[in-house]
RNA sequence: GCGACCGUAGCUCAGUGGAUAGAGCGUCUGCCUCCGGAGCAGAAGGUCGAAGGUUCGAGUCCUUUCGGUCGCGCCA
């Protein structure tokens, strides 16, 4: 689009000052533009002579210059101006602004779809939650983020894969106590000590119909399938779907997990001799202290006891060994963990990265995660050939060098492998308090209420559907504001309010403004057709339409640093460059038919815009409000 | 102790190493005979937590430091 082209033309222009000889070659300094914030220094501006004065070994000025002269003769440009130290400020051309306009308009909605450099496949996992109770308000942030992400990667040209991944191990004493809670309920037997309270129990015990089987086993599966089905019901009022709903179980009904252990077993990322590495961590990581612990031996061991088995993760840059399976013979969650990450390179085919988006309470996951995936990788890879004794406190890590080396080549491939991206916490305010997500009395607060509560404030008279909607589109605009990466107030008074306080509601009345002008534009005789492209030259017209076309910019910075929230602030500065448009320039005016239509198609332009990044933040776009 | 995140207007937060740091809310003043006023224009409000450093240039990068939130299980 516009960036593109001018960056185009910079190029040329500085590969003519090459030519000449005036420039060196490989100067390496991207070429890039950025919009100043004062207006009078041009539509955009170019520090390209500034970052290569030195290497060049010239003046900034001189080359500033010299290349405004190269490009005079461009006739996208109506000025190019050198300013300041040897900024270059350049001035868009009526032409250039009309022929993008025309472009958005020919190219639709997928003028925001853009072809990756480097396309990646990438599985991306989001929500994963307990199937021990409903999706809740704090969960709905790594849902609203998560989804919105993909679809970024998406338009940025990756292909991806939503993934859900759900913890069903029937080994998991959170999941065993909530099922024993549903069956003291369903069977009136004595409630468990620290059992599962709460609302949202007592209605998935109120669906099941007793078999006649009465073990905590039964009731565990039966409740946890309720629960997930409520799970999925929920995520998709939220607007949320994925590719694929994991089993942990399976992993283990298909003996991967016994097979992956076995593997990591074979290449010493484990096993089980009696002792547990910890490290003493000091600034950036570095290993102040190596203790080797020995493991106590319990009196109580029934005899046959089997060993604790242990992954070995110091090795791969965790703080302390991780238990991969009990002395029992139970393996514990991070087991399953290792058959997973092995299990999700196939979806999609052959992914060369995994995304895991987690809540700011699985900050210290990430070490262990980012271990168990270098564990797999050592035994995918060469073993190098050099071996010598380390000293310490290495030695009391690896065995030799070349453990090391192939430990800290694995390690670093993991790393590029599996990207962990935490989001951080939110709080919710109800009259100015924090409003607690898990409440006294056992229940907690569901996203499925918030967004029935925010539709039946914004629009006690509509249906169950549309309140709904406007609620899912109010709570994801809410969570999706700001950057995933900062910790977020969320004001459920506000967002309840149907007012221009509201910020979702903002940008959908300029959506829906557009629709109602467009269809009085029908009704005057104004059908969409051809416009002059040289008559859109208002200031606030060129504004709007550089905003348009920064859409596919937004997408790729966003998809480069996963921070998604600029696509929400760009619809709110979309908005408000159309309703300054709107209020200084006249759309239809039958004495002016020429510029009407160029007006009417910047307005579609505008509307293409809109839709394609709503449909990026998972919200509707109303044609009326 | 270690780690993640945060510190920018009264409040909530944007801000690509660039020129005079922005928006919303809140406070004040205006704008519908006219395409939707859920809008627009304007005013007021700032030592970008602090100190060093890198650079032609730092809210942005590096180091240190002070505050705040959260996390560091043979739970999942």
């Amino acid at each position: 689009m516009i960036r593109s082209r001018l960056v185009a033309l910079l190029r040329s222009a500085i590969a003519s000052l090459q030519a000449e000889g005036f420039l060196p070659e490989g100067l390496g300094a991207p070429v890039e533009v950025s919009e100043p914030a004062n207006p009078e220094h041009g539509d955009f501006a170019c520090n390209y002579a500034l970052m290569v004065a030195k290497a060049a070994g010239k003046n900034p000025r001189e080359i500033a210059t010299r290349l405004a002269q190269a490009l005079e003769s461009a006739p996208e440009l109506a000025a190019v101006e050198v300013a300041g130290p040897g900024f270059l400020n350049l001035r868009l051309s009526p032409s250039l602004v009309g022929a993008a306009v025309a472009d958005v308009l020919e190219r639709g909605e997928d003028f925001a779809r853009l072809p990756a450099e480097q396309p990646k496949r990438m599985n991306v996992e989001f929500v994963s939650v307990n199937p021990n109770g409903p999706i809740t308000i704090g969960s709905g942030r790594g849902a609203a983020f998560g989804s919105t992400l993909c679809n970024v990667l998406e338009a940025a040209g990756h292909t991806v894969h939503r993934e859900y991944y759900i913890n069903d191990g029937v080994n998991s004493e959170q999941m065993r106590l909530f099922a024993e809670s549903v069956r003291s309920m369903c069977l009136g037997l004595p409630f468990p000590e620290k059992g599962y309270r709460g609302d949202y129990v007592s209605e998935v015990a109120s669906k099941i119909t007793p078999s006649g089987d009465e073990s905590v086993g039964w009731f565990q599966a039966r409740s946890q399938d309720l629960m997930l089905a409520k799970q999925r019901e929920d995520l998709a009022a939220f607007g949320v779907w994925f590719d694929t709903w994991f089993s942990e179980q399976s992993l283990h009904d298909d003996g991967k997990v016994e097979a992956a252990i076995q593997a990591l077993h074979a290449n010493g990322s484990a096993d089980d001799r009696p002792h547990r590495t910890k490290l003493k961590l000091g600034k950036k990581g570095v290993i102040e202290d190596v203790e080797i612990e020995a493991q106590p031996t319990d009196e109580d061991d029934a005899e046959g006891a089997g060993k604790t088995l242990w992954l070995r993760s110091t090795k791969y840059g965790d703080d302390q060994d991780r238990v991969l399976k009990r002395k029992d013979g139970r393996y514990t969650y991070i087991a399953s963990d290792v058959a997973y990450h092995d299990d999700k390179f196939n979806r999609p085919p052959n992914a060369d990265k995994l995304l895991t988006i987690l809540g700011p309470d699985h900050h210290g996951y990430i070490g262990r995660l980012t271990a168990v995936v270098a564990a797999l990788q050592r035994g995918k890879m060469e073993a190098p050939s050099s071996s010598f004794p380390l000293p310490d406190p290495e030695s009391r890590i690896y065995a030799d060098a070349a453990e090391r080396d192939a430990c800290q080549a694995a390690l670093a491939e993991a790393k590029e492998k599996l990207e962990v991206v935490i989001f951080q916490l939110v709080r919710f305010l109800k009259d100015g308090q924090p409003a607690p997500m898990r409440k006294r009395d056992g229940n907690i607060y569901a996203l499925i209420d918030l967004i029935q509560e925010i539709g039946k404030a914004a629009a006690p008279e509509a249906d169950a559907a549309e309140q709904t909607r406007i609620g899912r589109d109010v709570a994801r605009f809410f969570y999706l504001m700001r950057s995933h990466e900062t910790h977020l107030d969320f004001d459920l008074d506000l967002a309840a309010k149907q007012s221009d306080d509201n910020p979702v509601y903002y940008v959908q009345y300029a959506h829906a403004r557009i629709c109602s002008l467009l269809e009085k534009a029908r009704e005057a005789g104004f059908e969409a057709s051809e416009f002059d492209e040289s008559l859109l030259a208002d200031r606030r017209e060129t504004a709007l339409v550089k905003k348009i076309a920064d859409l596919p910019f937004e997408i790729q910075r966003s998809a480069d640093d996963y921070g998604v929230h600029r696509i929400a602030t760009y619809a709110v500065e979309l908005a408000r460059a159309y309703h300054h448009f709107y209020d200084g320039c006249r759309v239809i005016q039958p004495e002016s038919p020429d510029l009407s239509r160029a007006r009417l198609a910047l307005c579609r332009a505008t509307q293409v815009a809109l839709r394609a990044s709503f449909g990026l933040l998972g919200i509707s776009a109303p044609e009326r409000m």
